[in-house]
DNA sequence: AAAGCCTGAACAACCGATTGCATATAATTT
DNA sequence: AAATTATATGCAATCGGTTGTTCAGGCTTT
């Protein structure tokens, strides 16, 4: 059982010639005649040879690997995400080395340490919630090793981008409720250290402005897209004098606390108070009433930063002015949580 | 900009020395000197050497690599799997080759080719929908390959497992409905081609026969995981003269789909029909009321998997007598979808 | 028929790290 | 002081492909 590995050497043994012509051969070389070709072809076959990509890799000072590096796998968007690399990276017989960071800037460190160590040709990021400073992706950058940043991002570095249009959604999502009805709009926001939850804040106020709608610092909570702090500020709201009759939250989980929060306390959703979520979990889809949301298309992201990748790869330099980037167009998905 | 990479024979010629040295410094063998050591580590950190882990590799006969084959990676239960699987080789310096099969056997086939060419260290499976017989894993184990299957397996070829224990936790479901009171109980079963479903449908059977409850064949819904075919179930018992009450579902899905579908009925859940899932998807506790379930521990099982397979890779052997496998008991959440 | 050209294959170096064996120098023993 | 042993390092082969250069033999050209 796979006593010993069949090499070209072997194969060239066995046909009386050397490694050299087999591996032309096995790579179709012009100037190899189709007889010798042919044979070697079929010994190979015989043999049950593979070859040693390894040793094809450091001859040739590829390694056909890719570096990943997430906050978790385990976030539905996120393993959306990941399939929507693989289905680009799989086909072009690359390989992926996939870490999780665990939102931990030493964590992310490390990988990017491990994966610079495996000469991996690129590198996929998306940023640890501590990761406010770009110095250490300044590394990658130095090692000439090329770039690229999706989903959680940082602005400060030269890299290649596959975004969502966060501000753009987030806009849309806030002019989807005034059309329905709603004037008084507050908004769960994120830890706006993180880029993508500043541009949803900021589409948020954005659509205000567009509407003239009036800009409520109070209706503003921050640290809130999780289930307990979307709860608790739900009942911030409901003992409000001045109460909003509709959120846009920047996160579904929020969101849903906030669902089971305002039906607890007797509002009605869409009547008394609208809701809006963002990423569209699934969940958002099955719950009574359903809650409108934001499609991140998370497979479509991933199949842009991986062919974000690939371009700045293919022009030979890890820096190319202006460095590529691909904004992915979010989906507003509108359910009863906002029909009234 | 990483304009050329130090080697060892780049530190060696700075020190006036040779490239064994300076990879045994840097490997801490007991014979190089201190001074030597601590010399060549600190021009080492100098001038920036990374070493090349794919000569070093080529050189140990090792790829320290893992291949990962799953059906799809978008789901959430996979992706916690993942998650588990990565927490375990990537301290241990091992990188994963993820590849989807997109529940193709095809794709399947292909998958394990480029991972054996890969020389991989060892193959970790979850079977796509598609596969009955066991011939391309037989490749795997005659390559001389540690293999392991994970949650969808196939009996008939010598491998490591990481299972839940399906059928004790579908038992246990079934005997929590009956102590409900429940004892008309259907069952949503999945494809049978697949051991989990085969599992899960036979501890619901002898769930039936330890309680000395009715196993009616009418009751039993086949292929029945998804969304749709739930609704469709759910509309079947709602027109049946002896209708169930309760249901057993082997997905989430199919369980939400009746969900629906028997509330819109006017159906009481869990007063007129009891209803429990299987996977524990996040919206089951969300929807109202919220879904008897069964967690998988999809993160433990993917750390089971990878141990298992560092087992049989420690032993030496990819096989071993027996073969090592390690059983997850899920656990039962339970909601209020069946506590009348 | 001699010179030149083509074609196809062999030779050997190389990618970068590792390691068994040989060896020079220093340290120890008698 | 000569012989033995230790110690630290150098040498060279190796892992398995890849590729620039060389070379042998047949074919064309005039």
């Amino acid at each position: 059982m796979a006593a010993k590995r069949v090499t070209i050497h072997d194969i060239a043994k066995k046909l009386n010639t050397t490694a050299s012509t087999v591996s032309r051969a096995l790579n179709n070389h012009p100037k190899i005649s189709d007889e010798m070709i042919a044979g070697v072809r079929k010994t190979a076959r015989e043999m049950g040879y593979k070859p040693n990509i390894l040793a094809s890799n450091l001859r040739n000072g590829k390694t056909k690997t890719i570096g990943l590096i997430v906050p978790r796998i385990n976030r539905y968007f996120i393993a959306d995400v990941i399939a929507g690399i693989e289905s680009i990276t799989f086909p072009l017989g690359y390989n992926l080395i996939i870490c999780q960071s665990d939102e931990s800037l030493l964590k992310e460190k490390e990988n990017i340490k491990t994966l610079i160590n495996n000469r991996v040709e690129g590198i996929l990021i998306s940023l640890s919630i501590e990761t406010t400073t770009p110095f250490h992706l300044q590394n990658i950058v130095e090692e000439g090793i090329p770039l690229v940043q999706f989903d959680r991002t940082i602005a400060e570095i030269p890299s290649g981008l596959a975004l969502n249009d966060n501000f753009g959604a987030a806009r849309q999502a806030v002019h989807h409720l005034a059309a329905q009805g709603y004037t008084k709009i507050a908004h769960f926001a994120g830890n706006l250290n993180q880029e993508i939850y500043r541009s949803r804040l900021a589409g948020y106020q954005k659509a205000l402005d567009d509407l003239g709608l009036n800009r409520n610092a109070s209706w503003v909570f921050y640290n809130t897209i999780l289930y307990e702090p979307g709860v608790e500020a739900a009942h911030q709201i409901c003992a409000m004098n001045d109460r909003p009759d509709a959120v846009f939250s920047a996160g579904d989980l929020s969101a849903m606390g906030a669902h089971a929060t305002f039906r607890e306390n007797g509002l009605n959703i869409p009547r008394d108070i609208g809701l809006c979520g963002f990423a569209n979990e699934p969940f958002t889809q099955f719950v009574s009433p359903g809650i409108t949301s934001i499609n991140q298309f998370g497979s479509l992201l991933g199949k842009a930063a991986a062919e974000v990748l690939f371009e700045i790869i293919a022009s030979g330099s890890p820096k190319i002015t202006p460095m590529p980037r691909r904004i992915i167009t979010p989906e507003l998905i509108v359910r009863q949580s906002t029909t009234k």
